[in-house]
DNA sequence: CCCCTTATGTACCAATAGGTAAGGAATTGG
DNA sequence: CCAATTCCTTACCTATTGGTACATAAGGGG
C-alpha cells in the first residue's frame, strides 16, 4: 500500500530542524507555537497532525538533536583509550557549543532546567537524558579499566560525572557568550584534572602556552 | 518625617524570600504572578506597588539571593591562598546547591538560561551577573600571583573560568537531583585539576578513598 | 470519474498571562 | 475629627497561550 491522501507540503525533518533551533534559542516554555510554526513554515493544525503537541514536538526535536548535533559524543566513545575519549569529547563539545551557525550552548540545557508547574516533566526529561549520557561515559570507563587504560581502583562514575559537569558548565558559559578559545582553555584544564584524578600519565604536552 | 499612610501588612524581605524560592524552582518565565502572589501572601497590586513589575521583582530576588544565599562565595574570596579560596568556594557551593531546605541548584541558572523573545534580557542579566562573579575570582587570583601563592605565569582568567564552569556544572547536576556526596567527589576532582593547572603543590591529602 | 483518505488554511476556543482602575481600609499630621 | 497619604481588595482589562472544528484542497484506489 503506497501513500494515501494528500501529501505533506513540507519536509518532516527540515521542519523539525527549524523547531529544534527555536527551542534551542528560547527554551521549551519560551518557544511559542506562533514562533515555532512561523519558523517551521507550517500552520498549527499541520504541526499537531505531524508531531502530536508542543511537548511531543520538543521531545522529537531533542531526539533529532541527539542524533545530528551530538554525533561527536558517540564518536568520542569510540576512541581507543579513556584519555582520548575524554579529550575528544570535551574538545568536540566546546566546538559544538560555539558554532556560529547554531545557537550558542546546548539544547539539553537551553531547553529548560526549570519549568512552570505544568511542565516539570520537560525539565526532568532533559535532566534524565543528560544523566543517560553520563551513564554511557561511565560504562566506557568501566571498559577502560578492564582494558587497562584506566588504573584499577578508578571510579568510573565519579570520573564520568566530572566530565559531564565540565561539559555542562561549558554549555552555560557558551550560552553566556564566552568564546570558543576561552572554553578550549577550560577544557584543557579539565583534561589535566582528568589525568590527575585517574592517576594516568598525560599522553600529550600542554597546548596552553 | 515618620511613616505616613496605611502601613504594609507584609514583611518586605520575607515576601521577597518567598518570591525568590518560586523563581528558583520554576524559573523566571515558569513562575506565574498567580503562584508568586500566592507564595508571597499578597495581591498583585501590592506586588506591583512594592516591587514594580515581574522583572523588577525577579531582579530584586536575585539581588537578595546574592546577598543571603551566596554569602559563602564572598567568604571564600577572603581565604588566604588561591587554593583555599577555590576549595572553600567549590565545597560551600556544592553544599548550597544541595540544601534540603532549598530548591536544588542555583537561582542564577534555574532562573533561566534561555527565555522567550520578550525576556531575552532576563537571561542576559543572569549570565552577566555570573560572569561578574567570575571576574571577582579572577581578580582574586591576580592578587594571589602577586602574593606568591599562585606561580608567576598563571592565567587568572582561565583558572577562574574553569572554577566557575565546574560550579555551573554542579548547579545543573544538582538541579537534576544528583546527590551532595556525588557532587563532593566531583569538586575534589576539580580541586585536583586546579592544583595541576596552577602548578602548585597540593596542600592536602586526597580525601577520595 | 467518484470516493476515500490525508493535509491545509482560516477561524475559533477556553484558559491564563502580565498588568491596572477604583474604591474602601488603615494610619499620621494637623 | 478631618484631610492627606498609603495600602489592600475586588474586579476587570487586553494579549497571548496551547490547542481544535470545520470546510476545502490534493492526491491515490477502484
Amino acid at each position: 500500500m503506497t501513500q494515501r491522501g494528500r501529501p505533506r507540503a513540507f519536509d518532516d525533518e527540515q521542519a523539525l530542524d527549524r523547531a529544534m533551533e527555536v527551542f534551542w534559542r528560547h527554551g521549551y516554555e519560551g518557544a511559542s507555537l506562533a514562533e515555532l510554526t512561523a519558523a517551521m513554515g507550517i500552520n498549527k493544525p499541520s504541526l499537531y497532525a505531524a508531531y502530536g503537541n508542543k511537548e511531543e514536538l520538543f521531545r522529537k526535536a531533542v531526539g533529532r538533536y541527539a542524533e545530528t548535533e551530538m554525533a561527536y559524543a558517540r564518536d568520542a566513545l569510540d576512541q581507543p583509550t579513556a584519555y582520548e575519549v575524554v579529550a575528544a569529547f570535551l574538545r568536540a563539545n566546546v566546538a559544538a557549543l560555539t558554532r556560529l551557525d547554531r545557537p550558542a550552548g546546548c539544547l539539553s540545557i537551553q531547553g529548560g532546567t526549570a519549568c512552570g508547574t505544568d511542565n516539570t516533566n520537560v525539565a526532568e526529561f532533559l535532566a534524565a537524558s543528560r544523566l543517560a549520557g553520563e551513564r554511557q561515559l561511565a560504562d566506557r570507563f568501566v571498559r577502560a579499566v578492564e582494558e587497562g587504560d584506566l588504573p584499577e581502583g578508578s571510579d568510573p562514575e565519579a570520573l564520568a560525572r566530572f566530565v559531564m559537569v565540565v561539559s555542562e558548565g561549558h554549555a552555560i558559559h557558551a550560552a553566556a557568550g564566552v568564546s570558543r578559545a576561552q572554553l578550549e582553555q577550560s577544557a584543557e584544564i579539565a583534561l589535566h584534572a582528568f589525568t590527575a584524578a585517574a592517576r594516568i600519565e598525560r599522553p600529550l604536552p600542554t597546548p596552553a602556552g
